[in-house]
DNA sequence: CTTTTTATTGTCTATTTATGCAGAACAAAG
DNA sequence: CTTTGTTCTGCATAAATAGACAATAAAAAG
């Protein structure tokens, strides 16, 4: 059993998984062999595991390869207010974008959609993230003592 | 055959997954037969690709089932030259697009956000496309350049 | 109502991923 | 050098997930 260098190895797959869309073990097995990394499925299956490298699913029915969200290798650095209150609201023009801690957007998002209010024409939310798009000539500070009104984390901001 | 009501079962399913750390369909199966919504490993299949629902890696080693963390964010159609290449970067006033490798767009929105940038107000991540949004009196030039420089893949654009 | 089309679900099976086990490489002691 | 323990790897196989197909139900069209 021909022994190669690992931590290379997990580096090259880190490479090929975060260019290209991977949607197996066997079509990274060919591009580990292109690479010159020859290896096993097995191999592979637990190299993918020790990087926390998973399977998402892609908008096409396809399931991709994809890095950790919040991978071992980048400690996130938290500006100090922000770490305080994980809630922050900002905006440009017609748009405001509301911080939420992680996995609260979408909830968020659904209370401020329950208003219904002319003020707001919609709202998108990611996992911490919301954009709130206003209504065409919507009073801004209007929107924004809404919003503070409706987002209890926001109170205090 | 006795069909029943798909909209609900998705519904427990979405609740289950959110509360409990489930690590296969099997265990899920349980989980729905408790709930009063038997079904099928098939089923469970189906609708865990339906919902964007994907299996990602937990410290300890173990995988489990964890909802996307976009919402319900629409790719923006795509012209011809983001075609070409996988990576591209647009703007329009205050926001820019950037579209990635499929599954890749949470990966690089995150690392967006982790700049803790004053330039940039926030950022949606679909699967393959990600909205950031300026801070007001951002430089469009500065910001891309930021951005050009945070995005590996960006680079060559 | 009858016919046609579309959607939903299960069974059976293929595909994909993970694991038990064993052998070899390396390292640290003795 | 020899022994002992650890890490890495592949093979064979188990476990987990997805897909083809068929059956039935619901909806739409006539």
């Amino acid at each position: 059993m021909q022994r190669q260098d690992k931590k290379t190895r997990l580096q090259v797959i880190r490479m090929i998984v975060s260019s290209q869309a991977i949607e197996s073990q066997e079509e990274l097995l060919v591009e580990m062999d292109k690479a010159g990394f020859p290896c096993t499925q097995t191999t592979l299956s637990r190299d993918l595991k020790q990087l926390r490298i998973s399977k998402v699913r892609s908008r096409g029915g396809r399931n991709v390869y994809a890095m950790p969200r919040e991978g071992q290798f980048q400690p996130v650095p938290t500006h100090e207010e922000i770490k305080k209150s994980r809630w922050s609201l900002g905006e440009n023009g017609s748009l405001m974008v509301i911080h939420t801690p992680p996995g609260h957007a979408s909830m968020v998002a659904y209370d401020l959609d329950a208003l219904r209010s002319p003020l707001l024409l919609g709202t998108i939310a990611g996992d911490d993230t919301i954009l709130v798009v206003l209504a065409p000539g919507a009073d801004a500070a209007e929107a924004r003592s809404l919003i503070k009104d409706t987002v209890p984390g926001l109170k205090s901001n």
